[in-house]
DNA sequence: CTGTACGTTCAGTGCATACTGAACGCAGTA
DNA sequence: TACTGCGTTCAGTATGCACTGAACGTACAG
C-alpha cells in the first residue's frame, strides 16, 4: 500500500469530489476506503490521509449521512471504524436525485405563491415539473432493478439514516 | 416582473445552483431566464441581477457550455440575447452523468497502471465500473424516451456545442 | 479618421469555508 | 480518585475563488 499508484488514485478522487460539492479531504476518505481491504479507524485514516483527526472525524461523518460510507465496530475495542458502504453508488446517485427534487420545489413554491401569467414561461416551468417526474421515476427503476440484478446479499432496505448524536460529548 | 416573488425565486436559484458546483450569479442567471418571457441581452441580465457584466458574461458562457441556456442574436442588432435552451434539463443531466464518467475512467486507469491484489477491493472498483455501465445506459435510455416522447418540436441532434471564439477579443 | 456600443479579459479584493490544533466530554481501567 | 484512549467540537487561520472595475479589442456609424 501506499504506492504511487495508490497515492495517485487517491489524490484524483479528492479533486473530483472537491469539484463536486464535497471536500478534498472527503474524496481522498473515499478514495482510500475504497482500496482499503478491511475497514480502518479514524486515526489510521488521519495518519494515511495526512490530514487532522478533527477534518477526518467530520468528513466521515458527513459522507456516513450520506450513505457513502458505514462505522463499525468490534468487541472490546471502543474505536470506530470506517469502510465504504456496500450501496454507495446508489446512495450518491439518490443524493444527487434529491438535488433535482430542489428545483422542482422551487418552482412548486412559485407557482403556489404567485400564478405565473406569461404562458411562455409556464410552459417552461411545467416542462421542468414534467422531466423532473418522469425522469426521477426512471432512476428509480434503474436502481431497482440493478439491485435486483446483482442480488448479492439480502440488504435490508435502509432505515432512514438520520445523523444519530452519539453517546459521547452530546 | 421585479416582485417579492420572483426576487425570491431567483435568490433561490442561486443558492441551490452554488451548492451543486456553479456560481451564485450563475444560478441566478439560470433563475432570471427561467422566468423571462423573451430572450434577455447581457446589459439587462446584469442590471436584473445586481451584477457586473464580467460575471454575467463568463456565467453565461459556462452555462452556454454545458448546454443549459442558449445565445441568438437580431438582425440589426449586435447584442447577444440570452434564453433558456429548450432541452436545459437533459443537459443538466448529461453533464451529471459525465461526472461519474469520471470517477469510472479513475478506476480504470488505476486498473491499468497497478493490478489490485486484494480480492475485497477487486470485487469493490469491479461493482463500481458495472454500476456505473448499467445506470448510464438507463438514464440515457431514459433521456431519449423522453425526448420521443414529449416530441414537439423536431430537435436536431445537438452538433458538439464546444466553445467556439468568437471573431472579437481573440 | 473619431466616436460609440458591444463583449471579453485581466488584475485585484473580499468573502466563504476547508482545515487545523487544542480543548473538551465520555468511557473504561486501575 | 486519577489516567489513558477515543471521538467531537470550537475558535482561529489561510487558501481558493467568486466577483468587480477598468482596460481592451472589435465592429459599425458618421
Amino acid at each position: 500500500m501506499a504506492s504511487r499508484d495508490h497515492d495517485w488514485f487517491v489524490g484524483e478522487m479528492g479533486l473530483a469530489f472537491e469539484s463536486d460539492g464535497f471536500t478534498r479531504i472527503g474524496g481522498r476518505l473515499f478514495g482510500h476506503l475504497l482500496l482499503a481491504d478491511r475497514p480502518l479507524s479514524l486515526d489510521e485514516l488521519a495518519d494515511a490521509l495526512g490530514a487532522s483527526k478533527a477534518s477526518v472525524s467530520t468528513d466521515a461523518r458527513r459522507l456516513l449521512d450520506k450513505g457513502v460510507v458505514e462505522r463499525s465496530g468490534r468487541p472490546g475495542d471502543r474505536r470506530d471504524y470506517w469502510k465504504i458502504a456496500p450501496d454507495f453508488f446508489a446512495s450518491l446517485m439518490q443524493h444527487r436525485v434529491e438535488r433535482w427534487r430542489r428545483l422542482d420545489a422551487l418552482v412548486g413554491e412559485l407557482k403556489r405563491r404567485a400564478p405565473v401569467s406569461s404562458p411562455a414561461v409556464r410552459a417552461r416551468l411545467r416542462y421542468m415539473e414534467d422531466v423532473y417526474a418522469y425522469i426521477a421515476g426512471r432512476v428509480d427503476e434503474a436502481l431497482e432493478s440493478w439491485q435486483a440484478r446483482r442480488a448479492v446479499k439480502p440488504r435490508r432496505p435502509r432505515a432512514a439514516a438520520k445523523t444519530r448524536k452519539r453517546g459521547r460529548a452530546a
